[in-house]
DNA sequence: CAGCAAATTTGATGCTTGTTAAAATTTAAA
DNA sequence: TTTAAATTTTAACAAGCATCAAATTTGCTG
């Protein structure tokens, strides 16, 4: 019960643990989800299974934390960037996780399946909770810049439209994860989606901006052809 | 190896079968998808593991019979209603699920759940594709109507509209599964999503007609406070 | 009606996964 | 150096899905 202090002991139990959730990474990012069982990443990492236990815990207090991992980093990539103008602050976190996640794309695709695997089968996680919390609070704080800058009108309540964005951003991300699309179309059906959930009530100046954002975005090819139901159906014909 | 014949032997298969559904949609209704194990379902339903094997398949045949029932069931009850307004129209998967699963909560709930929880895990099912390719079809055909009838722009591509709609639908879907809000105000949520997302591409007249109706849906203390995210908060002290 | 062949159900079993209790070992302090 | 505490390991359990050979039922036929 040390993990806290500075001795010897205390220092190896860090290592071992950093070791643990290094070996945990590669391999959520080679073998995906199913790829992390607990004897596998006993036999990589050299230990046992029930160390894993002593120095992590359970199943889910390991994807939690590779998930706050994820978490930490974002926060930091996303806390300079406040002084923006309002439409980039409430895009600043499409822009910086779809940026985070193409650093590592297999363990950021993972790692955001595991988290997600926290949230179903019935219990409900605070930590999940707040991460998608910690996202809301974002582009609320966007949103209300644009309300401020006078670019939105403010005839549709704010706290909808950042669920309405939340949730949209959150099913891309499933999208992209589960590999119905790559990160690119990802980055784009997310920005795409920000921009039509913002232009329902924007100011007309703004709306023009928002579309022409939009269509900046949309490939030449998209216009008629919906391109998740196209790209959900390229499977098994490419060997 | 009969099943589509009419002997009595055939016969009989078909009502152990049909006894081993009702079963499973009872053992899903009352316990949730954790509940759902081949041993308790064999007990229910008198018969041995292996029998299940036999007459429907392993598990995710098993979930994908209860899916395509629901399914099913889904499209009789859209199909009569194709005459009608074009928001109607581009509403009534939205209306038509939300009133489908209302009638019998808990047992739609895990049904859900469990389609989803095929989709995930890597492996992709084209029978999941199929439903909400279905779905998408729907809204596009909706969004089709708006359009002719001169109440959308077309400033947004229409499949990245229906697509968008199509995301947040079956993101709310989620959050009502999972428990994080009620059948009410999923249905709410889920038509205030499709409501914003049209106007984002609506003439005036129609823009203002929707937001008129995402007015008349909002509870009055739902302006500032975003409901999912405070119905996530209320656990744990109410006994 | 009796017997036979095919199809179906069954009991037993394997395999994988998460999880835990107690023994063995290592570590820090007296 | 001895000793007590903490950590790792050995060993095993429980629960889930999946499957095989044997037993049983069924439908046809002489």
């Amino acid at each position: 019960m040390s993990l806290a202090t500075d001795t010897l002991r205390a220092r190896n139990m860090r290592k071992r643990r950093a070791r643990l959730l290094a070996e945990a990474r590669g391999l959520l990012a080679r073998g995906g989800f199913e790829a992390l069982n607990l004897r596998e990443l006993a036999r990589l990492a050299d230990v046992t299974v029930p160390t894993i236990y002593n120095l992590i815990g359970k199943k889910e207090d390991l994807l939690l934390a590779l998930g706050a991992g994820v978490l930490t980093e974002l926060e930091s990539r996303i806390a300079p960037a406040h002084e923006a103008d309002p439409l980039t602050l409430a895009a600043a976190v499409v822009v910086e996780s779809t940026g985070l996640f193409a650093e590592d794309e297999d363990f950021h695709r993972a790692a955001f399946l595991a988290v997600e695997w926290l949230d179903q089968g019935g219990q409900h996680h605070d930590e999940v909770a707040r991460i998608y919390d910690w996202v809301g609070e974002l582009i609320s704080t966007g949103i209300a810049a644009c309300r401020a800058a006078r670019l939105l009108r403010g005839r549709v309540a704010a706290a909808m439209l950042s669920d309405l964005i939340m949730r949209n951003f959150r099913m891309s991300c499933r999208g992209w994860a589960f590999g119905h699309y790559g990160i690119d179309e990802f980055r784009r059906m997310a920005l795409c989606d920000l921009y039509i959930a913002l232009a329902a009530d924007a100011v007309e100046t703004f709306q023009l901006q928002l579309l022409h954002k939009i269509t900046e975005l949309t490939p030449d090819d998209t216009v008629a052809t919906s391109p998740a139901r196209s790209a959900r159906n390229n499977r098994g014909d490419s060997t």
